[in-house]
RNA sequence: GGGAGAUUAGCUCAGCUGGUUCAGAGCACCUGCCUUACAAGCAGGGGGUCACUGGUUCGAAUCCAGUAUCUCCCA
């Protein structure tokens, strides 16, 4: 059979993708093995794929493999969540583009649109991960709104608020005025505008005096309710405790202290409006004072503001900067750059408004979080995010889980007519609570009132790896207790709060036990600039574009080889480029391999009995270390290993030992145990890369349907000796040595020579080095050999013998050079010798290293200046 | 404003508890090869005051302090 020249990934790996699946491979049932679980990070359910989710599948795939090869069980949970804010958005902006405002519709009719367009565009992601190769479990896929996993959301939430972590509060949120909704952080886009910073006069009360602020706001002076400034600020020292008016409308607010203030901002002394600003929000609430609203949601002024009344914000902030100068209140007005938020959505000017929103209550979930991740039951990698995650924990806020949109889990949160409410599961469980609460039993169900919002999306997702066990709802099932804790976690650090802290929160709260024990943070895709990938940008290369190019197996090489934990990845297309042509390293290994014909009855050449013996100790000594990289989630590092165990030991050595001159057979016992190594390696490579290997192995032998590498069992690593490993890096030393006596003389590998060795080298190699050197003989020599060129190998010499063709001022000249080296090396050792507080001070086994160290540069000195003295006689 | 981290070859990064695996890897680069497994390749090669300044030590890329620059998170 004919294999050609070059791998090509488009015939191999849909065939064994859908081999793998119809052989029920992924499938994960509770057995007596030892489970290996993952839970996927769930993507967007509208998402696409993009470089991000390449690298953190990539892991978890490689992770999840090598468990099953190792032969756990184990389980590869995919899924999708709802993502309220970006899926809303996109139903939206899809139903604008059909004529349809979602503010005519009501919201049983949104959502259908919003089912309907789930069901049809949703998990896309899904499929394209398995262009990947992903081994996940998809019997198990699960969305975050699938009947089972709301009412375990809905259920958690009338728990907590039975336990009186849930209330409601007033909060600050991000108001779009535009479209007339709240929006979350990371939809408001900051950017740096012109404006003017405005400086503005009070009078204090009852006195002559003024205080001048400065703002970039002004027309909220009007819901202004306190000035602060800094209690050391001596400037404002005669101002403490008096009071001063409002500009225009005259209404008497204190002056309060507060360090917040910086006091070499604007004047140093700051207006505060609670009501229109955060932080001035917060220190309202320390400083318990008033919070006057002056804005309707569409960002007119309302009554509270007393003047301006329904005129827009933007035009009131010019009317009431000529109506301050009228009357004297402006000081001065300069040119400022400050950052305002934008909406993602319209481009509205973000609003910072108070609202009524439903908080959970951190304090005690977060202890227990907190304690299992610095006791290390639960590990970063790397380890360095624990410092910011404790730093998160042991500050940390009520979390807002409402948000006023649509999508999602509604809060299962009731008013009744005669005002309060009730929280229960059900809208019949809420009645009962309702008529027991009011006293009412005439009430109907349809006389309450559910609250029009909805849950965070992260309020599903951080019951992930218990939800979708079913966990909830029925704590005590099979799935659950075998599943449950998850081993791994592999996400991006930017979610490290939102998402992982509060698994962890839930897995105590739920079922007293950590969510996962290990958790794996990859860095950000970045391009070669350093720029966050982006749709916006458009520099993020399409991953499956990028599959197709490359092959799935080159990429997630790719993705692998610039993929330190928790560092930034800098991604590049001449990556994935490096894992498809290792990929056809592989392949044409096989197939050199594949191509040998076997003679029975052909005696095992000495150098190829010399190679398997070296191979065999390298290899394993290689298996041992692999695994230690995979146990400290050293991942780049693993691949690299395997990579150069492959390239460069396998093909560039082993295989160069064992291969037979061209078109000659090989012996029986040669061919099988290189057979035997390539598969040994082809399950070291397949979690990386499964689809080639698959391929090769497959072709390895005959086999039966049923059977699969990626099924198999990965290697152990057996004893192996590193004296070996050591002597044989000597010996290419000496094979090195030669080829480059080769390059420098410009003579052709097919030509033989001969070497000749005065002092000790590892003979039982010798038949490698004449086969790799291409020799005629190795000879032992007691003397010098004139007219030859010469290498050292430790301390013994070598020599070629060239004739004519030797350049004795090139020899020397190297030689030279080499005992300059020398040279110097030696004094650095004899300054540490001659220095007697080291000799003293220094470990004993330090001090002899020095010392053989001396030895061993005196001798090489010796020997080369010999040899120089012999050369210019 | 508060916190965390980084700075080692042209690029991306290893380098754990100070001492021959201390100056490393991959890529890129340079030289020579189309040697029938692979030019998506083979054989060689060059390249770094380990950000700067002090300190601790017999000995510092490694520990400590300060300086500079950068990144991220929270507000």
């Amino acid at each position: 059979m004919e294999i050609p020249a070059k791998y090509d990934p488009s015939k191999t790996e849909d065939k064994w993708y859908k081999y793998w699946m119809d052989m029920g491979f992924f499938h994960s049932e509770p057995d007596d093995r030892e489970p290996y679980t993952i839970v996927i990070p769930p993507p967007n359910v509208t998402g696409v794929l993009h470089m991000g989710h390449m690298l953190n599948n990539t892991i978890q795939d490689i992770l999840v493999r090598r468990a099953r090869m190792q032969g756990k069980n184990s389980c590869w949970v995919p899924g999708t969540d709802h993502a309220s804010i970006a899926t809303e958005a996109k139903v939206v902006a899809k139903l604008k583009d059909e004529g349809i405002d979602k503010n005519k519709l009501s919201r049983e009719e949104f959502l259908k649109h919003a089912w309907e367009w789930k069901e049809k565009h949703g998990g896309i992601i899904l499929e394209q991960l398995k262009k990947l190769g992903a081994s996940c479990d998809w019997e198990r896929t699960k969305f975050t709104m699938d009947d089972d996993m709301s009412e375990s959301v809905i259920k958690v939430f009338v728990d907590l608020y039975n336990k009186g972590l849930i209330y409601r509060g007033v909060r600050m949120v991000n108001w779009d005025p535009e479209a007339k909704t709240a929006v979350s952080d990371e939809e408001v886009n900051y950017k740096e505008v012109q404006s003017k910073l405005y400086y503005v006069r009070y009078k204090v009360k009852g006195e002559d005096g003024f205080v001048t602020i400065a703002t970039t706001r002004p027309e909220t002076i009007l819901g202004d309710t306190a000035v602060c400034v800094h209690p050391e600020d001596e400037r404002f020292r005669h101002l403490h405790g008096k009071k001063v008016l409002v500009p225009l409308i005259n209404r008497s607010i204190p002056i309060i202290l507060d360090e917040y203030v910086d006091k070499e901002f604007g004047t140093g002394a700051l207006k505060i409006t609670p009501a229109h600003d955060i932080n001035d929000y917060e220190i309202g609430d320390k400083h318990n004072l008033e919070s006057i609203d002056i804005f309707n949601d569409d960002g007119t002024m309302n009554e509270n503001a007393q003047l301006y009344i329904g005129e827009d914000r933007f035009k009131v902030r010019k009317l009431i900067v000529s109506d301050l100068e009228n009357n004297g209140h402006i000081v001065k007005i300069e040119d400022y750059i400050n950052k305002v938020g934008y909406s993602e959505r319209t481009d509205a000017v973000i609003e910072p408004k108070l609202s009524m929103q439903w908080f959970c209550n951190m304090e005690d979930l977060a202890k227990p979080a907190l304690e299992h991740v610095m006791n290390d039951n639960i590990q970063f990698h790397p380890p360095k995010f624990k410092n910011t995650y404790k730093h998160w924990m042991e500050n940390v806020k009520d979390w807002c889980v409402s948000r006023q949109l649509w999508w999602g889990h509604r809060i299962p949160a009731y008013y009744l007519p005669e005002g309060g409410y009730v929280v229960a599961q059900t809208p019949e469980q809420a009645l009962e609570l309702a008529k027991e609460k009011s006293g009412n039993t005439n009430l109907k169900i349809s006389d309450l009132k559910q609250d029009e919002d909805v849950l965070d999306t992260w309020f599903s997702s951080w019951l992930w790896p218990i939800s979708v066990f079913d966990g909830i709802n029925n704590p005590d099932n099979k799935d659950y207790n075998y599943y449950y804790p998850t081993n791994d976690l592999i996400t991006a650090p930017e979610i490290l709060f939102f998402w992982v802290a509060r698994m962890i929160m839930a897995g105590y709260e739920y079922k007293n036990e950590k969510p996962f024990k290990n958790v794996y943070l990859t860095g950000i895709v970045r391009d070669e600039q350093r720029r966050k990938m982006s749709k916006q940008l458009g520099n993020s290369p399409d991953p499956i574009e990028l599959m197709k190019k490359y092959g799935a197996d080159g990429v997630r090489v790719g993705m692998l080889l610039c993929s330190p934990a928790g560092g930034d990845l800098l991604f590049d297309e001449s990556l994935t480029e490096q894992g498809r042509n290792f990929g056809n390293k592989i392949w044409n290994a096989f197939r050199l391999v594949k191509g040998w014909k076997v003679d029975e009855n052909l005696e095992q050449p000495e150098s190829a009995k010399q190679a398997i013996d070296w191979f065999k100790h390298s290899l394993n000594s290689e298996i041992e270390y692999i695994n230690d990289l995979y146990e400290k989630f050293r991942l780049s590092d693993a691949l690299m290993a395997v990579y150069k165990l492959f390239w460069d030991e396998f093909s560039s050595w082993y295989l160069e030992l064992v291969k037979p001159v061209y078109q000659q057979p090989i012996d029986r016992k040669s061919y099988d145990q290189t057979l035997a190594f390539f598969d040994i390696l082809v399950k070291l490579l397949h979690p990386i890369m499964p689809f080639i290997t698959e391929e090769i192995w497959q072709l390895m032998e005959k086999r039966e349907k049923g059977q699969s590498l990626m099924i198999e069992k990965m290697p152990i690593a057996e004893t192996y000796n590193d004296h070996i490993i050591e002597a044989f890096e000597r010996v290419k030393e000496i094979i090195t040595g030669v080829r480059n006596v080769r390059n420098e003389n410009g003579i052709a590998q097919k030509e033989n020579l001969a070497l000749k060795v005065k002092g000790k080298y590892d003979k039982e190699y010798s038949a490698c080095i004449v086969k790799m050197a291409n020799l005629s003989q190795i000879e032992d020599t007691k003397t010098k050999i004139d007219g030859a060129v010469s290498f050292m190998v430790k301390s013994a010499e070598f020599y070629i013998e060239l004739g004519d063709l030797v350049d004795v001022e090139e020899e020397l000249k190297k030689l030279d050079e080499e005992l300059e080296y020398n040279k110097g090396f030696l004094i650095s050792v004899m300054k540490k010798l001659s220095n007697d507080r080291f000799v003293n001070n220094a470990p004993a086994e330090v001090v002899n290293v020095e010392k053989q160290k001396k030895d061993d540069a005196e001798s090489k000195i010796k020997v080369l200046e010999e040899r120089i003295a012999h050369l210019k006689m």
